[in-house]
DNA sequence: AATGATAATGATAATTATTATCAATAAGGA
DNA sequence: TCCTTATTGATAATAATTATCATTATCATT
């Protein structure tokens, strides 16, 4: 039986719960369901929204909670977009870049490539900054919104 | 007599508004003056509370107002943190890359390096996505606060 | 499986940020 | 200087987030 990437997201996120004494409730099992399923980044109250679907559904202020939860354990994290807000987004290994479309929001994970470490030695050494973290984030259009 | 930089971008700024059709009020001209003098990217609110420690200082909305006209004029531009917010910084010519200090803010745009350039040929090679923009931003510590 | 300590929830009040409204004011061309 | 009207300031309205607290449900222990 193979298990689907997000279902192997999930497990390892109950188990993160666990193992720092976080009790796994239906609320954060739908926040966290929600967030693993979507192709896009989805902000708090578009989090709140799709859990509505259900016949039971999280009030809006577990919805934070959880979310304030999961970026304390470094499960999620938030993306900035052009438009002013930020959406969640799962962690993943190793250094990422993303690659969003403005369309319809389709994210894309990149892993990171090292072909700017030279770039980041020639800002140090220029401007006397010490660099220890980068963001690159590309904008553009999917495939599937390109016809 | 030399004129800072500060003082010409201030300058190009009023042109653009009254090319535009807009007036150069006092309030706008104090967002204005407190944006381009800053060494951070400043949120509306933060803005606002500069404005105070004048005699004489622009409503709430004014700020909003103004942020937004001067916005939809390409003057200035959003930039994100990892914090959460977002805060105000002028636009400037070209592509540009920027480098934030965690402790104090402080901001130093960069240049836009040409080098990613390949990078994007790849990642549209194997995405399928057509990019037409993208963000780059460094964080670290620096020189004042290194110490 | 049942119990119990207590972490977590849901409802809602409080806070904060942003936008809309409108009478009064001031910019800038005539 | 006058006049038209864009802009302002005060504040109401809206939206998003956080705090409060009695009730509920998780899960280690029995």
């Amino acid at each position: 039986m193979k298990h689907s990437s997000k279902e192997l997201v999930l497990s390892s996120w109950q188990d993160s719960l666990h193992r720092n004494g976080f009790r796994v409730t239906r609320p954060r099992q739908q926040v966290m369901e929600i967030i693993a399923s979507s192709t896009t980044a989805l902000t708090p109250q578009a989090i709140y929204q799709k859990s509505l679907e259900w016949d039971q559904s999280p009030g809006i202020a577990s919805v934070y909670r959880t979310l304030e939860m999961l970026e304390d354990l470094g499960l999620i994290q938030q993306i900035h977009q052009p438009g002013g807000c930020h959406g969640i987004w799962p962690v993943v290994e190793g250094h990422n870049h993303f690659l969003i479309c403005r369309d319809c929001g389709q994210m894309k994970v990149i892993e990171g490539d090292e072909d700017i470490t030279g770039y980041i030695d020639n800002i140090e050494k220029q401007t006397g900054y010490r660099v220890d973290d980068h963001w690159l984030q590309f904008f553009g259009t999917c495939r599937g919104c390109l016809d």
